[in-house]
DNA sequence: ATCCAGGCGTTTA
DNA sequence: TAAACGCATGGA
């Protein structure tokens, strides 16, 4: 069991739409970081945290959960720029730094969805195609390594019941297999050069794309906005025309342009609160 | 029953 | 070239 210090919040951060495969479950958090479980009590000063594997837990842990950058500082500067942002920043939501590979195949699951069944969809995948950890005597799965994953056919997919979905998979694993570093090869171009790349992909849209780099690569300048972000931007601009307006987001947000649309995200869905 | 969900590709006017 | 439309599925 390692500590770490209860400074950010945790279930916003890991309900909020970002992560598809956390639960809560008799009183602790679960999530997990490509082969570790986590299993995540909340205290009042401390969070406490089990996983399979503790080696070096510590480090990996902050890591994912973002805790080494100051966002406070950040949103101060947001907030100068632009005064509108005060009622609607939260000091204590994280973007996470998943899995590169996951994020690119489940925001393509994303589209046109709903949290709760792409959360579905994901741990489906999971379960047909991911290794089996056993921790505290439950059974756990993995996201599906590299290798499992470009050798699934259409048919396979076909199993998850993600409708039309299926198919832009298969396309985007086709690039995965002909060149199997190419997402770490993304990682070395710019957000702007990245978001070209991606969007090249059939299946793979603007939004997708911007998910994928934000929650995957930590592109906090790429640009969200979903449905919900659009109801938001529609109460002060007029989005018809969406490259201008991001344009006009980039100018007055800079280089954190797409944390501030987390954050009208956020705002916009948890206001409408169904538990979606 | 109709509408919508962390949209995208294709067709149409 | 912008607007409209079809797409699979399931929950509200």
């Amino acid at each position: 069991m390692i500590k770490i210090v209860n400074n950010f919040d945790l279930k916003g951060s890991l309900f909020s739409g970002q992560c598809f495969r956390m639960f809560e479950n008799d009183g602790y958090f679960y999530t997990i970081i490509k082969d570790r479980i986590l299993k995540i009590k909340e205290e009042k000063e401390y969070y406490l945290i089990w996983s399979n594997n503790e080696d070096n837990l510590k480090e990996i842990v902050h890591n994912y959960f973002d805790l080494n950058r100051d966002y406070k500082k950040i949103n101060k500067e947001l907030v100068s720029k632009d005064s509108f942002l005060k009622e609607i920043i939260n000091d204590k939501h994280r973007i996470f730094r998943q899995d590169k590979v996951e994020m690119f195949i489940s925001y393509i699951i994303s589209q046109n969805n709903n949290v709760k069944r792409i959360s579905t969809s994901v741990n489906k995948l999971c379960e047909l195609f991911g290794k089996k950890i056993i921790f505290e005597n439950t059974e756990y799965y993995l996201f599906p390594s590299l290798d499992k994953l470009i050798s699934l056919n259409i048919e396979d997919l076909n199993l998850l019941k993600i409708g039309f979905r299926d198919k832009y998979i298969v396309n985007a694993l086709e690039v995965l297999k002909k060149n199997r570093n190419f997402l770490e090869e993304l990682d070395e171009l710019n957000t702007y050069e990245a978001m070209e790349l991606l969007t090249s992909i059939k299946g793979i849209g603007p939004k997708v794309a911007s998910c994928i780099l934000m929650f995957g690569f930590s592109r906090l300048d790429a640009y969200p906005i979903d449905t919900w972000a659009k109801k938001y931007l529609s109460k002060r601009y007029n989005i018809s025309n969406l490259d201008e307006l991001k344009k006009r987001l980039h100018d007055l947000y800079g280089d954190y342009v797409g944390l501030a649309i987390q954050y009208m995200y956020n705002y916009e869905r948890n206001e409408k609160s169904t538990i979606n």
